[in-house]
DNA sequence: CACTCGATGTATCGGCGCGATATACTTGTC
DNA sequence: GACAAGTATATCGCGCCGATACATCGAGTG
């Protein structure tokens, strides 16, 4: 998932770790963050990978002067990175779903084709239709047997799947609104 | 945290890793589930420690019996694990106000001191607030520069957290009236 | 002018938890 | 009698986290 995020956001210009980690705390902010502990080992991966390529400074003598004796490591997408950028846009599987993805994914939605974009929304309805059912279905069943503040948890649960779906369906409603505008 | 979990599981009764994670999955059910992958070495762990151990055969042949050449094996909490999980119930630190630990700690919510319930509480929504605050700036800040999907995703978010902390308050509201019942 | 504090910047380490995978027996069903 | 689904334990690689260390820069304080 860093890795997707990573690439987004070298696609946009080339970077170097705290800057990206930065943007990624304020973008996807307050619904993912990741560590430095995360960011920079995944780097280190991407660029063994041959995804991304350390840029030589071509910056001014002040945005690419030397810290102590580490130097600022700026990196940009590769030709084999922006593909593999483009393959993961291209990819609706489950991992899309779940809240860890979903929202990184959502931060690249308008890049993504629409109809990716179309199967991702409706996958992260199913799931969350299913948490919305298995907490109903716990509300019914437990009702006397379960700890009060489980119990809360639950309804707290419930409330906000109800409103994910809403939130989705509208969603959904604009993409398809979208889609006729295109085609009539 | 799943060392919490577990613990507080076994405080009730003597279970194998199997049920422990079934348990884990329908009572924190939705908000946090466990995979065996992460069950079964933490059981080692918590063994090693100390914290649980292994309870020789006492059940009904049916229950004791082994299954291929791996038998059941069910954890008891040892002394010093009962010790630990006082602690952790009794610990109020940053770790119980995230979305991953709250839920735990809401789950043994009734075995965990009053003042700790209310520390934790109040910590928590501390932490949904300052979600809130960040989200409602950066919708106030972007307007326009920014991604029509993020925005959404946004809001979605600002929603779930004010509904978070009214939800919190309502919380912390019962838990004053009951201890101003307890002392009048 | 010296001092300190917070932001900028890179890096590593131990450890938790996940998903995939292997193995194998039991129970229910067509 | 075959086949799926549930019960049960275990391991492996790996993604990500929190803590920690180190070093510099800019701004504000005394």
């Amino acid at each position: 998932m860093l890795e997707f995020a990573i690439l987004g956001l070298l696609h946009e210009a080339p970077m170097h770790g705290y800057e990206l980690r930065k943007r990624l705390h304020d973008t996807l902010g307050m619904f993912r963050t990741f560590s430095y502990g995360s960011v920079y080992p995944t780097l280190r991966r991407l660029q063994r990978a041959g995804l991304i390529a350390e840029e030589p400074g071509t910056a001014t003598d002040h945005e690419n002067r030397t810290w102590g004796r580490k130097a600022r490591r700026v990196y940009k997408l590769t030709a084999e990175g922006k593909e593999r950028f483009g393959e993961l846009l291209g990819d609706a599987g489950p991992q899309t779903w779940d809240d860890e993805g979903f929202g990184v994914h959502l931060a690249f939605f308008s890049r993504t084709p629409a109809d990716v974009r179309m199967r991702i929304l409706e996958g992260r309805r199913r799931r969350v239709e299913e948490r919305r059912e298995g907490l109903r279905a716990a509300l019914a069943r437990a009702e006397k047997r379960i700890d009060r503040y489980t119990r809360e948890l639950h309804r707290l649960g419930l409330e906000s799947s109800e409103r994910e779906v809403r939130w989705l369906n509208e969603l959904i409603a604009h993409e398809q609104a979208e889609q006729r505008g295109q085609h009539g």
